[in-house]
DNA sequence: CGAGGGATTGATACGTCTCAAAGCATGTGG
DNA sequence: CCACATGCTTTGAGACGTATCAATCCCTCG
């Protein structure tokens, strides 16, 4: 993609962990194209991913065919990390990507080294603060806080132009809503100037403040 | 509360870990009084608590003042383990508690010993599945589902009759609804012959296998 | 140029919230 | 023992927000 201005995925690399260091020293690259699955819900947990380049989604699947994203993992972000023996959510890649794969058994060959256990720990806190802050998201805002307080997770610290990896679809099952009410939302902020979408993938947040002043 | 009829109060005890030996080792008895803070959102993070009696209910408030409870605490239950130096959620007895209060400090005093890193991580793996398995209500289960998942997780394993150790507003945070819809929705399922309320903390599943099939 | 998939917009139905009142327990003082 | 006050719960009526179903638009790609 070529811009005439500075553009930015909102997301910058995680300051690189232990873990991070041990996957892709132990681990093996591994490409995966758009859509394509890195695991599915309830397989077995065997492997550590750390996102090298693109991003994944973790999604779950229920019954009734509904779908709820988990979360979105950017370079520097590592998955796999899993309360129990099975996948309670599954991941594909929303874009081409490359990853790196460690079987999990020989990240637990270091188990014993303070450090690595002390990684894996830190690790799992922020999976713990991520799903926490995605709960108090889904109970505490409507609609309107629920886009706003995406775009404004997903701007980050750079700017002026973001670019958003994901579809609608895959933001209204992040958000807990239809694509539908994400759209008007969305062209309800634009009319509010709030956002402007120069395309569907691309937005400018001329006015963060007021933003964050009803989507903190 | 002398009852004619077995009665449970839905939860039995978690297996002991290992932290919660070193807690109710290391740790002081402390009893907190109905509605008593144990400690408040934002403040530092410095003590580990075990659930000895009673139960425990976590809420976050925003600026407007609506609140989330975060989650109930029951005996074997470990509060304290955060993300960061803050505590994201303040907690509160929700009736007359005991509790055994160590320092985070004394605690990591054992840091090191890898029985003792493990016992953390996986008392956080816990927090981490009760905060996605909230999410996941959250997001995807109209307030049927919700009322009816949450009699079922209250309910547990026991039987027949369960103590709610919660108020209709605690419900009603935890679930993202008002204590309206909270009300109406047990009226409904009262109506359908889906759950007994001979007073309004005590409950019975008739028919535990129809719940399960739209709340599981 | 036409086909196809994602995104937007429109009309309407439905679910939940809001505001208000009534019901029901529990404890206190007369 | 009754009368009342208090707090929690339930019920009701109407407003509001989001979902549903359907049509159109837009962009990309063949």
């Amino acid at each position: 993609m070529s811009l005439a201005f500075a553009m930015d995925d909102g997301r910058t690399a995680r300051p690189a962990s232990l873990l991070a260091d041990v996957i892709s020293r132990q681990g093996a690259p591994a490409r995966f194209a758009a859509n394509e699955e890195l695991y599915a819900q309830d397989d077995q947990v065997e492997l550590l991913f750390l996102v090298q380049r693109g991003v994944v989604r973790t999604t779950r699947l229920t019954l009734e065919g509904r779908r709820q994203v988990g979360g979105f993992y950017y370079p520097g972000d590592i998955l796999g990390l899993e309360t129990g023996p099975l996948h309670r959510f599954g991941a594909e890649a929303l874009s081409e990507a490359e990853l790196c794969v460690a079987r999990r058994a020989s990240v637990r060959a270091f188990a014993g080294d303070t450090e690595l256990d002390r990684a894996v720990l830190d690790a799992t806190r922020l999976e713990l603060e991520r799903a926490q802050s995605h709960m108090l998201m889904l109970g505490l805002k409507n609609a309107r806080g629920k886009v706003g307080a995406f775009l404004l997770s997903m701007a980050g610290a750079g700017g002026p132009m973001f670019e958003l990896a994901m579809s609608r679809q895959d933001m209204a099952d992040y958000l807990g809503l239809t694509i539908e009410t994400v759209s008007r939302t969305l062209s309800q902020l634009q009319n509010e100037a709030l956002v402007e979408f120069p395309s569907a993938r691309l937005f400018r947040l001329p006015r963060r403040d007021a933003l964050e002043a009803f989507a903190a």
